[in-house]
DNA sequence: CCCGCATCATGACAGCCGTCATAGAGTCGG
DNA sequence: CCGACTCTATGACGGCTGTCATGATGCGGG
C-alpha cells in the first residue's frame, strides 16, 4: 500500500484512495488528492473530467483489485493452504499496518459506503463491485481449500463482513483486539467447512 | 427508532444520529439537523455550545444507549434463550428496516468511525464507548444463556464485528443477502459456545 | 410591573468546497 | 515554422460549512 504508480493519473487515484480510507470521502477534498500526489491541480479535470465522482469510483476498482491482489499472494505464500489460514492473513495486513503505523486509516471501500450510499448511486455502484472483486477470489480460493462450492461464497462474505466489522472497531478502540479476535474464534469455524480433514 | 424524544434538544440529538447514519458525519450540517428536527437554528449553539463535536457525541451516546435497550429487549422477547437466537434478532432488525424502507442509512457508530476516527480524538473516543456499551450487555447475555465468562466477550466481539461489516456490504449491494448469511453461519458457532447442551 | 433568564431568530463572517473558464506551456508530426 | 494536441496553471464563481454577535422574544418570580 506504499508504492505509487508511475504516471501522474496512476497517483492521483492512488491518492484519492489513500485520503479516503483516512479522512472519508467527503471530508476528502480533490485540492487535497492533487497535493498528496504531487499533482498539479489543473491535471484533475484533465484526467477526470466526471470530476469527484469518476475520481472516487477509480479509487474504490483500484481498491477492489488490490485487495484481490492480495488475497492472490496470501494464496502462493502458504504451503499448507486451510481457510483459517487465509484469513489470519487477511487479518495480519491489518494488525500489521496499525501497529506499525498507527491506526489513521481503515478500509476506502467502507469509507465510501458510509459517506456515499445513498447521496451517489454511481459511487454506491462501485463499492458494491469493489467488494465483489474481493470476494470472488477469497470464495475461488476456498473451493480449492476443498470448502464444497455452495458453502464458499457464504464463508467468504463471513469473512470479510467480520473483517470490516474488526477494522471499524479497531480504529474507534485504537487497539488491534477485535482483529485478533475475529480471527481466532472464526478459524475453526472455516476449517470445519473442508470436508473429511 | 421512529419515536422522538420530548424536549427540542433530544430531538436535535435523535436528528443528527438519524442524519449521521444515512449521510455520514462530514456531510451532515448543523442546519439540517435542526430542521430536521423541527426545532430552530438558534438553539444550536445554546444547547451544544461544545458546537458540532458535543452533538456528534451525543449522538454516538445515544446509539450506543439504544443498541443496548435493544439488546435487552431481544432477551426478554425470546422463551428459549440461545446465542444463536440473539444474534438472529440482532440481524434481523436490520434486515426488517432495509426490507421496509430501503436501504438509506447504516450504523451512526460505524459512520463516525469512518470520518472522524483520525480527524476528531473526542469523537473517536465517543464511537469506542458506543461499541463498549453496546458489547457489554451482549456479552452478559451470552454469559446468562450458559457462555463460560471467558468466551463471552469475544464472542459478543464476533458477533458485533460481523454484523458491522454485513450492514455495510447489505447497503453497498443494496441486498440484505450478506445480513441473511453471517446470521445462518454464525449461528452454530455461537450456539457451539455453550457447554454441555 | 419588570427584571432576569431560557430560548429563539437572524445576519455576518471567514473558509473551504467542486466546478468551470481561460490561457499558458510543452511537444510532436507535417 | 506551424498547427494540433496533451497537459499545466490560475483565478473566479456560487454555494455551503461551523461559528459567532447581536437582538428579539416569551415567561415565571420578586
Amino acid at each position: 500500500m506504499t508504492a505509487s504508480g508511475r504516471g501522474p493519473r496512476e497517483r492521483m487515484v492512488f491518492s484519492a484512495a489513500q485520503l479516503i480510507r483516512r479522512d472519508g470521502v467527503e471530508a476528502t477534498g480533490m485540492r487535497d488528492v492533487a497535493a498528496h500526489a504531487g499533482a498539479p491541480r489543473g491535471s484533475l479535470q484533465h484526467y477526470f473530467p466526471g470530476g469527484k465522482e469518476q475520481l472516487v469510483g477509480e479509487a474504490l476498482q483500484w481498491a477492489g483489485r488490490y485487495a484481490a491482489d492480495r488475497v492472490a499472494r496470501f494464496l502462493r505464500g502458504m504451503d499448507r493452504p486451510a481457510p483459517s489460514g487465509l484469513f489470519t492473513a487477511m487479518v495480519r495486513q491489518w494488525t500489521d499496518e496499525y501497529e506499525a503505523s498507527g491506526f489513521a486509516a481503515g478500509c476506502p471501500v467502507a469509507a465510501a459506503t458510509v459517506d456515499c450510499a445513498e447521496s451517489s448511486e454511481t459511487t454506491r455502484k462501485a463499492a458494491a463491485d469493489a467488494f465483489a472483486a474481493w470476494t470472488r477470489p477469497v470464495a475461488a480460493a476456498l473451493v480449492g481449500m476443498g470448502v464444497p462450492e455452495a458453502r464458499s461464497e457464504p464463508l467468504a462474505t463471513v469473512m470479510i463482513s467480520s473483517l470490516e466489522g474488526a477494522i471499524l472497531i479497531a480504529r474507534a478502540e485504537r487497539d488491534v483486539r477485535a482483529l485478533t479476535t475475529v480471527a481466532r474464534e472464526l478459524g475453526p469455524l472455516l476449517d470445519a467447512a473442508v470436508p473429511g480433514d
